[in-house]
DNA sequence: CTGAAAGCGCTTACAG
DNA sequence: CTGAAAGCGCTTACAG
């Protein structure tokens, strides 16, 4: 308060008589603060057709960025070579980076930034990196669900991703905790990268001769599905099919699929509320961040055959 | 081109090597442009927890946005009263508005708007607004699931709603025209409106001795469906329940939904096409657009009792 | 307690 | 063809 109450109130009065609003561009320049965070998708390939994961990631970002007085804006589709450009243009205060790649060179990228960082979905790379990262349990969650296959007598396992998708960190962590698993349970594993949409995907499978397959996705898993009910081969009596996710989606698919389940909108939520600490300049304690996994029982497993 | 392309060619150099970034907020406060533009929900209640409906819109509005080089802001939790002046300052070009209003007072703050709206499920108000109106055919949509339970034979129809959303302005046209089409058939109708969460519907249903049962959403039929699982009355064997939307949420109820189907997705990207014309200072020539609905049958609607 | 100036980083119109 | 100034609408630090 640096006028009295008396002329405040008068000043008040005329704004409101001109309908004035304060110019936030222009605060924000000044400021160089602009209360707005930004959700990056690296390839949202649409929200609707697209994994309901992402719907309930946004959930959980906005419901803690709106409760803080903070807006959320979508990033999509930005040139890969400029995202950090894209980040460093002043109109955000922080960034919400799903699916964050690890590789050295992403790494270097985000040590430029301007702006903090957290990932989703990612686990933190050995080498150490800028950004704090907020992810699920994948070893976990993979153990869930050779186990729960492993109790129901199945011995020969196969885990399946698109060939699109190889480098994507969760599907790598996913891949290498299955190979860990089933290697050492049951001696041996087949891991198939299929090309996308799946093309030729029940040959690549027959020949593997397994007789449980766990999907790095519960979307790849229903698009198996299809193609498993196009070949006319049951599940889960002739196989077993599991996912990673355990949204809704899993009700809707032919046989209901059992998957595992990610926390994914307490940990959008979580990765929300550290990066406004972050905004806010407070150091964060933790690196990284990771929520367990549990196995949701449905349909599309059964005893091996 | 103001400038020799040999100078131009040492700008470019200097400004990579000294990680130059054009700073937008600069920019925009400078040229009174944003690129972004904002979507606005009255009350969000969560996009996962919410109905599926608002995923698809806000597909449908980033596809295009996006294609064109805008941003997307997510708006939610403003203060009512504050909406224009939110609006007004200064961060977005233009603004989709969800389930807008159509009472005269909010019809007056939408003149005032110092940005071009498009709302999306609202019918045009008779008595002119600034906005454009982009709904689907309601009326449409009501008479083919009248026509769909006359022809299975039922004969007493309810239609329900929240009290709470009384207001919305795609309730009030589905009931209306519920109201017109039913009484014009049959000679007398039943309009339900029922407490938060349905409490109590069973008894206010079975007071109308209706045989089906029009929810204005999906979602509030996926809610009737479990008071009345709750309840032992059995669909659609001794109750047919109609929902509106058809998304993939119909699949995952139990039975699976027949439900009215609006192409959301279509309309969110008409309207985000209609907004940036807008935004280009284009007039508008059409005032208001619908979309035509159709119906999805499934297992909740069988022949009357 | 109050006013006036400087400056955030751009773009545009103007002068040379 | 190029440079320098004005101004978008704020906030902050300074002077009175």
């Amino acid at each position: 308060m640096r006028v009295s109450e008396e002329r405040a109130e008068h000043i008040r009065a005329v704004a409101k008589r001109l309908n004035y609003r304060v110019n936030a561009v222009a605060r924000n320049l000044r400021k160089s603060k602009t209360q707005t965070i930004g959700v990056l998708f690296e390839n949202l390939k649409g929200l609707a057709d697209g994994p309901l994961y992402t719907t309930h990631l946004l959930d959980g970002v906005a419901s803690v960025l709106f409760h803080r007085g903070y807006r959320l804006t979508l990033l999509a589709g930005i040139d890969h070579n400029d995202i950090i450009g894209s980040l460093g243009d002043g109109q955000l205060d922080g960034v919400i980076w799903c699916k964050l790649a690890r590789d050295e060179e992403t790494v270097a990228l985000i040590h430029k930034s301007p702006i903090p960082i957290v990932a989703i979905n990612a686990a933190a790379p050995s080498y150490g990196s800028d950004a704090v990262y907020v992810t699920c349990d994948n070893t976990g969650g993979i153990e869930l669900a050779v186990d729960h296959l492993w109790n129901l007598g199945h011995r020969r396992f196969s885990f399946l991703y698109e060939s699109e998708e190889v480098n994507t960190p969760d599907c790598v962590d996913r891949r290498d905790a299955f190979q860990k698993e089933v290697v050492t349970r049951a001696g041996k594993t087949a891991i198939v990268e299929c090309s996308w949409k799946l093309e030729g995907i029940v040959d690549q499978l027959s020949a593997t001769e397994c007789t449980a397959v766990i999907c790095w996705t519960e979307r790849l898993a229903g698009l198996l599905l299809e193609k498993l009910r196009d070949a006319k081969i049951e599940v889960p009596s002739q196989l077993s099919v599991i996912g990673f996710d355990s949204t809704q989606f899993c009700e809707t698919t032919t046989p209901r699929l059992t998957a595992v389940r990610q926390p994914i909108r307490e940990m959008a939520a979580f990765a929300a509320e550290t990066l406004l600490n972050l905004v806010a300049g407070e150091k964060s304690d933790q690196h990284s961040k990771v929520f367990p996994c549990t196995l949701d029982v449905r349909n599309s497993t059964a005893p091996a055959a």
